[in-house]
DNA sequence: AGCACGCCGACT
DNA sequence: GTCGGCGTGCTC
């Protein structure tokens, strides 16, 4: 009798299923979590479905699935939205499971923990390292060792001494759990009417344990956190999961904290620092229900929730959300995906929404939950706007005058003050005074950024570094180069200079290499240990400093201009965040911003604090142009080292595209960075009504083209956000 | 002839 | 994505 067969999802760059035969005796199931034989190596699939009538020229190919690994198996729910998300971002759907899989990668037999505790005798000789440790094991409950070993402010090496000298024992502990069961009763909010009011709603939307998005839409300041929470805590009390996603920048410490003040313990963390080891447990540990609350970065979309009942989609408008490499997919879009296929409740939190979410607000698709104040007697900061053209500083210096006076009082005050200017390094342009020779990148079409501290010039877009040459490459001048424009580096000097004495604090992705230490640095600004903070686009978000009162954008214009259909919006929600972090706490906070276009729309808007002045225009535009969310886009990608070859291949992709009257084909052109790690990149963008199925034309089209050969590339963007 | 490297296509 | 197969071209 033929043997059972079932199709396998492996996880490679597939979209097809593949058919193995269920050996005797294995018990699988749809979900049920493999490994199988793939060519020469052995891979962990899942199966998707069975396969009652597996194709006759198959037999002789067909393996058996070598063995059933000991996880619950993917629910229904985690296989239609990895299908789903697959069809819709025209990714192959193994390539979308490998994401949900890879997360479970070294799973395994948990590390032994060793605990101590005190056994016998006080040691022959008495330290003050040994008494400190002893002090803390007296009271005879077992600790692990290394929790011992910090707790007491020793080293683990002394804890080892008094091991062997008998006066403490070890013993094998049990895993630390991944998390601890949040408790919804902990501690309940003490709400302003408004703020229980919307509490209440979102309970509601939670009991009603049905599909439905709301939008709660609060200004920084307005509680909006702690509102959600109300929804979580609901979630909790059916006994169900709840996931927070947010931008993985955004995963504070202080978030954590209070999340812990709340519910009375810290949520599982879900980022990309977390090590193998520890994600795998939590993979683990979320399939076995053992987690309640995720809070996670977009990847925790992906987890195989047992019971999932909420996801919350924090600072939803954030950019990071949206994933540029390899699956491409916008977490907050995918995120209502997967409410939806799971009939649950989502809310989408922003102080300023992307244009999608209001749009979808304002029509009713969305159910909105408005929060129109700061609470606890804060104010929403002033801002003004300087205009550079009229008030702008010397040459060659970016703080106007009228932003330092402003600086100066509030230093004088004892509060802090953060200047914020989005790029990295000393100056983004160097050139020669002698014969305009500019320093570009060898393989990327792009300047190269002076980064003095590390004494090199370097491209932002590949990586690539040299030191500055003694003299000009061109014609050969000595001492003749000048940076042009401001980086972060360059305002420290600055600021440095006009403010002397005064404790200063850089923070960019140069200096903030991991989450650790941006916790750390981000306690320090918040303890006080720094009067002035120059900061990139880390600093927009989480996190309160009490004393933070003023902030100044040096370069508010930088995010506009670049022909971006969405810099506008992108700006607004910057620098509406960034200028949020002043007054936080003690309630005057102020914001300037350095233009040399006060009258563009996005810093009207933010100077009249008129932001639905700057909705009514964005969208208004938007349908105008037929751009998101009135139009649908896919952008295509097409780049290869031999610039011809890439242009021949994209002109090709347009002629062989099915003629649709819904669909409009702009390009090919070459893309705004024409050239980046030594390939040449030329654009197409697809352009279709809002209801129009452009997955579908696009999977059509593209079958029907030529594969790209050689070094020839193709990238697909479903919905693309960055348009370079 | 023997081996390194790079490209191509199959993977049940 | 990953691997092996096979062709090219270089070295012993």
């Amino acid at each position: 009798m033929a043997k059972r067969v079932v199709d396998v999802l492996v996880p490679v760059a597939l979209d097809q299923l593949y058919s193995y035969r269920v050996p005797a005796g294995l018990e699988v199931a749809p979900g049920d979590i493999v490994r199988v034989r793939l060519a020469a190596r052995e891979v962990t699939a899942a199966v998707w479905a069975e396969n009652p009538a597996p194709r006759p020229g198959l037999d002789n190919r067909l393996r058996d699935i070598e063995a059933k690994l000991d996880v619950p198996p993917l629910r229904e729910e985690l296989r239609r939205f990895i299908d789903w998300l697959a069809g819709y971002t025209l990714a192959p759907r193994g390539m979308v499971l490998r994401m949900a899989l890879r997360m479970a990668d070294h799973l395994g037999p948990e590390r032994e923990r060793i605990g101590v505790r005190l056994a016998g005798p006080k040691p022959q000789r008495m330290t003050p390292a040994r008494a400190r440790a002893l002090a803390l094991l007296a009271d005879g409950l077992t600790r692990g060792k290394r929790e011992a070993a910090e707790e007491a402010g020793v080293s683990v090496g002394v804890i080892d001494g008094l091991v062997d000298e008998g006066t403490l024992e070890t013993l094998v502990l049990p895993p630390a759990p991944v998390a601890l069961p949040p408790d919804p009763a902990h501690r309940p909010a003490d709400f302003a009417p408004a703020q229980a009011e919307a509490a209440r709603a979102l309970r509601d939307m939670v009991a009603e344990d049905r599909y439905a998005v709301t939008l709660l839409d609060g200004v920084t300041g307005s509680g909006k956190t702690q509102v959600y929470f109300e929804a979580v805590a609901e979630t909790l009390r059916k006994g169900r999961q709840a996931l927070i996603l947010m931008p993985e920048i955004a995963l504070t410490g202080q978030f954590l904290d209070r999340f812990a003040e709340r519910f009375g313990v810290r949520p599982a963390e879900w980022h990309s620092e977390i090590s193998p080891r520890k994600r795998a447990r939590a993979w683990a540990a979320v399939a076995a229900g053992e987690v309640a609350v995720v809070a996670g970065a977009r990847s925790a979309l992906f987890l195989p929730y047992r019971d999932l009942g909420l996801i919350v989609v924090d600072e939803e408008h954030d950019p990071a959300y949206k994933q540029e490499d390899g699956v491409r997919y916008h977490a907050r879009d995918m995120a209502v995906v997967r409410a939806r296929i799971a009939g649950i409740p989502a809310v989408l939190a922003s102080a300023t929404p992307s244009v999608e979410t209001e749009v979808n607000a304002r029509r009713k698709r969305y159910r909105r939950i408005a929060l129109p104040e700061r609470f606890g007697g804060q104010h929403e900061p002033g801002i003004e706007a300087i205009d550079l053209r009229r008030e702008g500083p010397p040459r060659g210096r970016f703080v106007a005058p009228r932003l330092a006076g402003a600086v100066q009082v509030a230093l004088e005050r004892g509060e802090q003050a953060l200047f914020f200017l989005n790029r990295r390094g000393y100056a983004p342009l160097t050139l020669c005074r002698a014969c305009g020779h500019r320093f570009n990148c060898p393989n990327c079409d792009a300047w190269l950024v002076d980064h003095r501290f590390r004494r090199q010039l370097v491209c932002h877009h590949c990586g690539f570094a040299m030191p500055p040459p003694p003299a000009c490459p061109k014609c050969q001048a000595v001492d003749s180069f000048v940076a042009c424009g401001p980086g972060v580096e360059r305002l420290e000097e600055e600021v440095a200079e006009l403010f002397p004495g005064r404790r200063i604090m850089v923070m960019s992705s140069d200096v903030i290499t991991t989450i650790e230490r941006m916790r750390e640095e981000f306690k320090a600004i918040a303890a006080g240990a720094v009067d002035i903070v120059i900061g990139t686009q880390l600093v927009a978000k989480g996190h309160h400093f009490p004393k933070l009162n003023l902030v100044g954008i040096v370069d508010a214009d930088l995010g506009l201009g670049s022909g971006d259909p969405r810099a506008a919006e992108r700006s607004f929600q910057l620098l509406h965040q960034v200028v949020g972090r002043a007054g936080r706490e003690a309630g005057h906070g102020h914001g300037y911003l350095q233009t040399h276009q006060p009258e563009h729309p996005v810093i009207r808007a933010l100077v009249a604090q008129d932001r639905e002045a700057f909705y009514d225009s964005e969208i208004a535009a938007r349908e105008r142009t037929g751009y998101p969310p009135f139009g649908r886009l896919a952008s295509l990608l097409v780049s290869a080292k031999d610039k011809h070859a890439a242009e021949g291949y994209a002109r090709r992709l347009v002629a062989l595209a099915r003629h649709d009257e819904a669909v409009r084909i702009l390009g090919p052109a070459e893309a705004p960075l024409a050239m980046v790690r030594g390939r040449h990149r030329f654009r197409l963008l697809v352009k279709s009504p809002r209801g129009y199925d452009l997955s579908d034309y696009m999977r059509a089209w593209l079958a029907a083209a030529p594969k790209p050969k050689g070094d020839l590339r193709l990238d697909v963007d479903i919905d693309p956000y960055g348009f370079l």
